[in-house]
DNA sequence: AGCCTTTGCGCAAAGGGTTGCGCAAAGCAC
DNA sequence: GTGCTTTGCGCAACCCTTTGCGCAAAGGCT
């Protein structure tokens, strides 16, 4: 920079201004400023900045790579708008593991982030959240909203949702039907859970909980838990999967023990994705509007970026239900 | 630091050198100053290393968030690898796009990672090449391998494990094998369409060049690749799809057209993901080793960051056949 | 013509850390 | 006790950019 202010004549603090257009320039030095940046070669390094300005354009993505295919619409979702607003986006992932979580998002602040987006991992109070609390970046929660958490956060409609797809399968007759948990510790799990419950409550039906079985979040989870269920007395007629990576395990413990859907068993889940439509029966699914809350997220970021005193808000998106074939409810067709 | 510093009663030089243990400082003063850093709880920023020392433990990885499932494994594998080393990772997405990926680059650079692994977009040369030419940042190429670039790259034997499946396609007995080809300007293409030559070279048959389409690389792609496949007067009697979107599309269409596979028409595709074994019949893939090329990708980045002058290396990682039931070959059981 | 307001730009400090150079104290051999 | 080598640390310049402050020239007004 000192090479181009010394080549165009002019002080460094003016080829600043010119690159930022932070004051009036006349136009011919700022012609000339231009001329010898060019002339030069010169390369802007927007990072130094953030030692003084401490802002360099940039806002930061944390989540885990594994919940995949979620992953991709969020992420395309994000990188749009935060495109849109100007912002690049960089991203880390946590592999859901606090630890692993707490020094990419140390290594983030220490970039100069300013703002961050984070679908937090289970444990992250601990390690992340006081991270957060030191520096003063805004940031979001996407996906896990945490209700006592004073904190802008955008996820979508758990409860409701499956709650609505149990109750389709109740009006469908069921009276036993499987509920394969996600891991605990996140809040989606309970919200999902309690859609459940919520169903069963509406219809006067009591729920027996050795229908409801943990499948830790993972395909080997869901596998087992389906086992689980298959064991029982009195098998369910229906099983709901808390997530795709648990649909996975399901499916194949059912394809496994011959078990055909929806003729012998029912079936539904969360999450959508490219294959649900392929199989046959195509499978009956909860959709989340990964992109939207993607967008959203960064919406709600960019508020809080300029007003830090705006109050916390937490906004829910409602989840569409793809209707397919494995729930039993129509006749299977072509 | 000037703080710590002062507190411990030590220059400010001195607390760097504790911190980086860049020379040798007495076990005493040593304990004085990670004591006061501990009571002042101070937190490094390595990014103002990078202004005058350019190091800041960080490498970047620049793909489409697009490509999933690929990605997934991929990530992990260059994450743990660089956890490993000591490495911070950041991601940024490319969407396959060229202006952006350059951009998305040119602000990693910015904030002055010390490595860059990628998988080129196409048209990568004209806007991102040069960028990395500028810079003295040594980066790897996965994936996208560009045999004329003198540069570390790391990919899939593309050509011969499509060749594997084509052949054992061809010794089932088929004539006339369907190949939906992915977008022409990535290498990863052009390199399955060598292998699916190279079989029928090698089983002395002469491909009819109708049976070769364009998939675009996209499931919408391979929908349509696979009608045009199915209009032509004397239609295939097996399918292959060059990646995992197109394998959507090329089965939405033939569920869509009520043809049965394998009994109708037999299918093999590349890239493995998890619902292949789920589906009825289960899929033959070529499943790459995702994970193993993102370790193997950040081993050469490491050494390249360490000998800028090591001669350029490329490495092909085998695939490994995933052999199922779409192919026909075997009869269908459970 | 004298004074005030713009307009345009330079000066220098600041932000957080690294590092070459040099100095002082300590250890050692004689 | 003298002189030489280590060992341990401080000083200050440097990395690159931003920005508050202040100055000078130009233009408008009375």
């Amino acid at each position: 920079m000192t090479e181009v202010a010394h080549s165009a004549g002019v002080s460094v603090s003016t080829v600043s201004h010119v690159i930022n257009g932070t004051r009036l320039v006349a136009p011919a030095t700022r012609e000339k400023v231009q001329r010898a940046m060019l002339l030069l070669g010169y390369q802007h390094r927007p990072i130094a900045r953030s030692l003084s300005a401490g802002s360099n354009q940039t806002i930061g993505l944390a989540l885990t790579a594994a919940s995949n295919p979620y992953w991709v619409e969020l992420v395309q979702g994000i990188d749009g708008e935060a495109t849109r607003a100007g912002l690049n986006l960089i991203i880390v992932d946590t592999r859901d593991d606090a630890r692993h979580e707490s020094t990419a998002v140390a290594n983030m602040l220490a970039h100069h982030i300013e703002g961050l987006v984070i679908a937090p991992s289970d444990g992250w109070r601990d390690l992340t959240l006081p991270l957060l609390r030191d520096h003063p970046v805004p940031y979001v929660i996407v996906d896990r909203i945490d209700p006592e958490l004073r904190a802008d956060q955008v996820g979508v409609e758990n409860e409701a949702s499956t709650a609505a797809v149990i109750d389709h399968l109740i009006s469908a007759g069921h009276r036993r039907i499987g509920m394969v948990a996600g891991i605990s510790g996140l809040s989606t799990s309970a919200e999902r859970l309690r859609g459940y419950r919520l169903a069963h409550q509406h219809a006067d039906l009591v729920i027996d909980p050795a229908l409801i079985v943990d499948g830790a979040s993972t395909s080997e989870g869901g596998r087992r838990a389906t086992l689980a269920l298959l064991e029982l007395p009195v098998p369910p007629t229906a099983v709901f999967a808390g997530n795709n990576d648990m649909t996975i395990g399901v499916l194949g413990a059912l394809k496994a023990a011959g078990i055909r859907v929806p003729r012998d068993m029912a079936f539904a889940a969360f999450d959508d994705f490219a294959w649900a439509d392929l199989f046959s029966p195509g499978l009956t699914t909860v959709a989340q509007p990964s992109a939207a809350i993607g967008a959203r997220a960064v919406q709600l970021l960019l508020r809080r970026m300029t007003d830090r005193e705006a109050p916390p808000q937490t906004i829910r998106l409602p989840a569409e239900i793809m209707h397919r074939e494995s729930c039993g409810c129509t006749p299977v067709s072509v």
